[in-house]
DNA sequence: CTGAAAGCGCTTACAG
DNA sequence: CTGAAAGCGCTTACAG
C-alpha cells in the first residue's frame, strides 16, 4: 500500500494523494504542493498494475507486425511508439513470422494485457485471428484489408497513385517500352502493387508488352535475375519499374554487371523508399510509402476508436498516398536504346 | 469479477477456477475438466492487472534501445521478443533516440509498469536514468558498459575476436598494406573498435601507416569519402576495414565510381554484417556481430538476476565474439597493386 | 481436493 | 477542498 505510505507522511488520505497524482484540480494548491514534495522524497512511483485494474483501462496499445526485420516495419515502429508515448501510452510490440496461427496468440496475448487498442500491420489477416479482441470491444485496426474494413479501422494505401507518378515522370522522361517486376502473386499487396502500376500505364497511354512482365521474390538475386532477363528480350526495355526497392537494387546491380550505365542504358524505379534506397549509387528513384504517415493514422484511429462505443461505431478509414520520389537512377533513355526500341517495336 | 462468472457456471469457488488456470495441480480431474469446458463456452480471458496487482509481479520486461531504425537492432529486437515470449513475458518497447534525457523517461514509464526486468541495448548509458530501477530492485542489463558491470547484468562485446580474424584472413591473402576506418570518436563503442583494430594489427605485424587511418561518420557517403581520400594517398592500401557495414558499402560504391574492380583491386571488410552486406555485388565480407547472441545472452541474464534477490546478488557477466564472414569482397591484392605499394612502401 | 475470505494498490462516487 | 470506504479481478495461505 504504497499511496499509503505517502498518504501518512504527508499527512492526508490516500484518496488526496490519488487527486495530487492525476491532476484532479479540486485540491488545495498547499496539500498538492506537500504532497508532491513527499512523493519526490520518497521516490514514490504508482503501481500502474493497480490503477489498470481499478480504471478498467491500460494505457497500453499492442503492435503487431508480421516481421521487423523486413526493413519496412523499423520506421512504423518508431514512429507508432513515438506517437504512444506522447500521450502516456505503452506500446507492446510483437510479431507474427508471417503465421496466422500466431497472429492469434499475439491477439490473445494482447487481450489478457487488457490493451486498449491493437495495430495489426501485417499484409495478411485472417479474420478469425482476431476476433477475440472484437468480442472484448478491443478497437483494431488493420493494413490494407478493405475487405475487413467495415468491421475494424483500416489504413489503406493507394497504390496507384505513386505508380501513376512514376509512370508519368518515365513518358515525360521520354521512355515507351518500361518492364514492371512483380512479386509474387500469392501476396495480396503484391497483386494490388501489380494492378495499379498496370492501371497507371494504361492511364498514361503507355502500352507494356506481355514479355515485360517480369515475376520475382521481393528478393535482391531475382532482380538481378529479372534485369538478365529484361536485357534478353527482343525489344529491350528503357526502363523497369519493381514491386520494392530490394530488387530494384538486385536490378541496379544486374544493369551495372552487364557493363551498362544506370540510368543514361536504363532507368530503374523502386518501391517503398527504403534506407537502402539512398545507399545506392546512383540513389534510386522509387516510390515512397510513408510508414510515418501509416503510424499515423493506425494510431490516431486506434484512439478514434476507442472514444466512440458500442458495436456500431462508424469505423474511420484512410488513404495513404504513395508518392515518387526522384533520385539518380532515372534520366531520359539514351539514344541508342531508343532507336533500337524503334527498330524492334 | 468475471472469474466468478465462470466459477458460478461451474459451479466451484473462484480459487478452484484459478487454481485450474494457473495449472496447480491439487485439482481433481473431473472438476479441472468441467471448469475448463466453461472457461472455452464463456471465452473468458483472466485479466492480467488483477493477477500482476496480486501477484506482485507483471511478467513484463522492458527493452530500450536507441533507435530501431538503426539496422542493427530489429534482429535484436525480435530475438528477444520470441524469447520472452516463449516464457509467457510481453515486453515493451521504447526508444531512446540517442538522448539520455529519455533514457530517463523511458525507466519510468517501465517501473511503473512494474516491469520484471529491464534490457537497456544503447550504447551509451548514464547511470542516473537507470537509477530509478536499481531503488526498486529490478534487474537491469546493459551492453557494452564494463564500468558498471558491477551494480548490472552486463552483455559486453569482444571487438577483438573479431578484427583478428579479418587481419589475418587479410594477411593470410597477401595484404601488407591495410587501411582502416574509424567512426566518430566521441562514441565509446567505436573507440572500442578502433582499439581493437589496431591491437589485432599489431599481433598479426602488420603495421598501419598514419595516412592510412580515415575517420568517418558511420554512413555511407563517408565510406565513398574515404575510399576518394585513400586513393590518392601515396602509399596506397590494398585492402580497407571499417568500423561499420554501412561505409563499408560507401566504400565499395566509391571504389567502384573510380573505375577499380573490388576485391580484385581491392579488398573491404564491414563490421557488423547488416543484412546490406548481402545485398552488394559482390557481397561484403564482415564481421559479424550476432544480434541473436546480445538478445540471448540479456534475456538470460535478465531471467537470472529475477530469480536471485538481496541487492547483493552476483550480477553475470558474458561476452559476445563476433566472427569474419568471408563473402566476396576480399580477394589477395592483384600484382600491380603489390607493385605499386612495395615502389611506394 | 475445495472454499471463504483477505488483500494486492489504486480511484472515485458519496458525504461532509 | 478533503476523507472514509467500496471495489476493480485476481491469488493464496488457512482451514476443513
Amino acid at each position: 500500500m504504497d499511496i499509503l505510505q505517502v498518504a501518512k507522511r504527508a499527512g492526508v488520505s490516500t484518496a488526496t494523494v490519488s487527486r495530487v497524482i492525476n491532476g484532479s484540480s479540486k485540491v488545495r494548491e498547499e496539500t498538492s504542493e506537500r504532497v508532491r514534495r513527499v512523493i519526490a522524497e520518497l521516490n514514490y512511483v504508482p503501481n500502474t498494475s493497480a490503477r489498470n485494474l481499478r480504471i478498467g483501462r491500460s494505457e497500453l496499445f499492442g503492435l503487431i507486425v508480421s516481421d521487423i526485420k523486413n526493413p519496412f516495419f523499423p520506421d512504423l515502429i518508431d514512429h507508432f511508439e513515438e506517437l504512444a508515448a506522447s500521450q502516456g501510452i505503452d506500446v507492446i510490440f510483437t510479431h507474427t513470422n508471417y503465421d496466422s496461427h500466431r497472429l492469434a496468440t499475439c491477439v490473445r496475448r494482447l487481450v489478457e494485457r487488457n490493451v486498449d487498442g491493437i495495430a495489426v500491420m501485417t499484409s495478411e489477416v485472417d479474420e478469425p485471428a482476431i476476433e477475440l479482441a472484437t468480442r472484448r470491444r478491443i478497437p483494431v485496426v488493420l493494413l490494407n484489408q478493405p475487405l475487413l474494413k467495415s468491421k475494424y479501422g483500416d489504413v489503406s494505401v493507394d497504390y496507384s497513385r505513386g505508380y501513376r507518378e512514376a509512370v508519368e515522370h518515365l513518358k515525360q522522361l521520354g521512355h515507351r517500352a518500361i518492364a514492371y517486376l512483380a512479386g509474387p502473386s500469392d501476396l495480396s499487396s503484391v497483386q494490388r502493387r501489380q494492378r495499379a502500376f498496370q492501371a497507371a500505364a494504361r492511364k498514361s497511354g503507355i502500352q507494356i508488352a506481355e514479355e515485360h512482365f517480369f515475376a520475382g521474390n521481393m528478393r535482391v538475386e531475382s532482380g538481378r535475375e529479372a534485369m538478365e532477363k529484361l536485357l534478353r528480350t527482343e525489344s529491350r526495355p528503357t526502363a523497369l519499374v519493381t514491386a520494392n526497392d530490394v530488387m530494384a537494387v538486385g536490378a541496379l546491380q544486374g544493369a551495372i554487371a552487364a557493363g551498362l550505365r544506370v540510368p543514361e542504358d536504363i532507368s530503374i524505379i523502386g518501391f517503398d523508399d527504403l534506407p537502402i534506397a539512398t545507399m545506392m549509387h546512383p540513389e534510386l528513384t522509387t516510390i515512397h510509402l510513408s510508414r510515418h504517415e501509416i503510424a499515423a493514422e493506425a494510431f490516431s484511429q486506434l484512439v478514434h476508436l476507442l472514444h466512440k462505443d458500442g458495436p456500431a461505431a462508424p469505423r474511420r478509414e484512410s488513404t495513404i498516398r504513395p508518392r515518387l520520389i526522384i533520385r539518380g537512377s532515372t534520366a531520359p533513355p539514351s539514344s541508342q536504346f531508343k532507336r533500337r526500341h524503334r527498330t524492334a517495336g
